[in-house]
Formats: structure tokens, sequence, C-alpha cells
DNA sequence: TCGACTGAAAGTGTATACAATTTTTACATT
DNA sequence: AATGTAAAAATTGTATACACTTTCAGTCGA
């Protein structure tokens, strides 16, 4: 059978599940349990595992086991730090090179994200609001962007659910909205100083500060 | 033993070869001869294979086996455009934030460039080249990003082995160099203009747009 | 009652076995 | 000589086996 597949499948099935917050920080992934759920051998769940570690997802400690990763509060600055240089920059050649089309599906998708908060549906309304980022990459045609921040995002799903306070997350699409103006406008400064503040918007929403209410004792105690 | 320490070091000695132009863009991964090499078991091998994938350092077909990248000139061009919006913006933030120790060790690391370009120490300099860019990263304290962009120049190891024109690296200790002074200065927006003139200049001196002369036949009627 | 020890159970780390696929080699046909 | 074909060898994909480590339960002794 293909290679990647099977164990792509994995991934891509325990990475949605941390990301949707099935699955939260600390919690310990036994190989042979995730063997017997996917009906596979330990082999594939260890190739997957190891890949989920690269992504950041996960951690694995010698002989102890796999768990769903803790990130720090510093990496958590860290992240968004990254993402406010890429993003901002990202909007900056997004707006010099924006198309019509471009700018349609950014409508149609900020609409999508309206819809959802409308709505009240709260997994899908982080899934959407954390496209729009990837999206704006993807139409910019830029693969290697786009999957950067895919990953980026995918960690920032997990910090937002070890640090969340105020759910600030509320006004998001309302930014959006406002740097998709920005962008029609064709006004490059704006829209970037927008979607700057927009991602420490996000990031304030956090209370990192804050000791982690962690179900995961080794990690809370380290 | 050790979890990761297996896998992880002949990841590290498999992306070493690679970055280090000993295993050319197209060479076939035997995993068995891998295996019989590091002396230990396929399973080990395989592990490494699936996370080089990852970093895009190799591919994996099918039932086929995993070949050294050969990435294509349209992803080169994309590895280059995101470094450019990373590093701008890095270059921004570490000037605002610098201190004497930190331009300190750049120009420790410059220095050691222009030795390593005096000597003519080819490989020394290309690894000092993209080291440059990691340790500004480091400096700053920013993990995430440091393993982000040693992620890229990575694949811009790869890249240069392909598609290398004339040998315009050969400037790039004395840009490194120019940039520096601009941090020194706090000029901001020169540095940020130079890093990005630098990562430009970079790129321009690839034949991109050349086909590539590679020993992967399939690659080359792709 | 508490803590330290001990052995069993569970879990991880690596190697090996085996089925399925691809590649190679040898040979027959034109 | 070139092309097509079939058997053999090599290689990949997955499962299983087994050694070693950690975890946990129960027991003993203070």
């Amino acid at each position: 059978m293909d290679s990647s597949t099977a164990t792509r499948s994995i991934v891509d099935a325990l990475t949605k599940a941390i990301v949707e917050h099935r699955l939260h920080p600390g919690t310990k992934l036994a190989e042979q349990k995730l063997a017997d759920h996917f009906g596979v051998s330990r082999t594939l769940i260890r190739q997957a595992l190891f890949q989920l570690v690269q992504k950041r997802l996960i951690r694995m400690e010698p002989a102890r086991g796999a768990f769903v990763a803790t990130p720090s509060s510093d990496e958590a600055r860290q992240v968004f730090a990254v993402r406010r240089m890429i993003e901002a920059e990202m909007t900056r050649s997004f707006v010099r090179s924006v198309t019509p089309a471009q700018i349609k599906a950014l409508k149609d998708h900020v609409a999508e994200e309206k819809a959802a908060v409308n709505r009240g549906d709260v997994p899908g309304r982080t899934d959407l609001l954390g496209d729009f980022h990837v999206r704006m990459a993807e139409l910019m045609g830029n693969q290697v962007l786009a999957q950067m921040l895919n990953e980026l995002i995918s960690r920032c799903a997990l910090i937002t659910l070890m640090y969340q306070s105020s759910n600030a997350a509320e006004h998001s699409a309302e930014e959006h909205s406002d740097i998709l103006k920005a962008i029609i406008a064709k006004n490059e400064n704006l829209a970037v100083k927008l979607m700057d503040e927009h991602l420490r918007n996000v990031e304030e929403g956090l209370a990192l500060d804050r000791k982690v209410p962690s179900n995961d004792i080794a990690m809370a105690l380290a």
C-alpha cells in the first residue's frame, strides 16, 4: 500500500483532534491504544508520532511515551512574534499584487466566518478564523508560505486552549473584515498595520502570564 | 535507549550530508543500505526518512523509496519570498532591541565568514553564510524563528546546488558586513533594505529559468 | 499509618519476519 | 539488434517478536 498515505492519514487525524481540542495538552498518547483505534500496528503509529513531534504538536519523552504538547508562554510569544513578522509582509505583498478574484475569495471567506459566528458554531468559527490567514498565502500562490503558516496556526490552536482568558477571538472576524477593506482600498500601510494589530489583539486575549491549569501534573510542577 | 536520540542522530547525519552536498538531488536513499551504514535496522531509518520528508529535504514515492529532493524553480522562488518576508521583519525587530553583546556576536560571526572566504574554505563558508541568518534569530531569543529559518536555509542549500550559476555567494560575506554596519548605526530602514537586497542578490545568482542538469531522469522529463 | 521494597503488568525501543510491489535479469520473438 | 515477456532478485510496507524501562499494586517492616 502507499507509503505516506496510511501514516499520513493518522498524522492528519491526530492533528485534527489536537487542533480541534478533542485531545487536550498533556494527554498521554499510548501507542497500543492508538494502534487499536486506527486498526494498524504500532509501527505506523510510531511513524505518525515522530512527525507530530516535528510539527510541535506533541512531545516524546524517552521510554515514557508521547504527550500532547503543552507550549510554554515563552513559546507562545515566540510563535506570535513570528506570525507577525510573516503576516505583516505577506499582507504587504498581497496588497501589491491583489486581483479581483482574490478579493472575491477573501470576501466569501469572511462571509463564512461571520455566518459561523452568528450561528454560534464555535469549532467552525475557530477553524475558519485560522484559515483566513492560510487562504491569503494560498491565494498568493505560495505553497511554502501557506504550509508554514498552517503549521504556526496549528500551534496557536494549542496555545489558545492553554491560555485563553477573555474570548477576544470574538472580534477576529470583524478585524478580518477591516483588513480586507484596507486591501480592497489598496491601502498597503493600513492593511499591514491592521494585520499586525489583529495578531497583537489575539495574543493579548491570552493570559500568557497566568500559571497554566493543566491536567499534566509533571508539567505543572516543572 | 532514548526514543529520539537514535533516530535524531540519523536525521541529523542525513540532513548534514544533503546540506553539505555530499548527497545530490535525486539520489536514491535505499533503506537497507542506510541501515547497514548506520548499523541499525530499517525501522529507525524509516522513522528518520519520514522526518526528512517533512523537512522537505527528501521525497518518498509509494513503493519506490526515498530520494533526495529536487526542488522546482517555483518552490525555490517561494522559499526565497518567504525568507525575505521573515528576515526583513526580523532585521527590523533586531535593530530595535539590539544590545552591544549581540553586535559583538555578529561581528565575530562575520569575521569568521571572511576568514573562511579568504582561506578558500567553500564548505565552511557556505555553512557560515547560512548561519548568519539563524544566528540573528537565536540572538533575539526566538527559538521558533531560529528553527524555522534553519529549515528554510537547509532547503536553500539544495536549491543552490541545483540552480547555481554565477557564484554570487562570493559577495554574501560583504553584504552581511554591510547589514551589520547598518544595524550598529541603528539605521532600521537601511538594515531592512540591505537584508532584502541581499536575499534578492542570492536569488538572482541562481539560474531559476534554466533547465536543471539532473542525474534524475524521471524529474528531468517531468 | 507511612514509607521502602518487590514483583507483576504495561509500555516503549529496536530488530526481524513476511507479504506485496517494483526492479532487474534472462530469454524468446520478430 | 530491438522489443516484449516472465521468472528471479531486490526493495518497500506493515506486523510481530522481544529486550528493556517505567509504572503500579501489594507486601513487609518500622
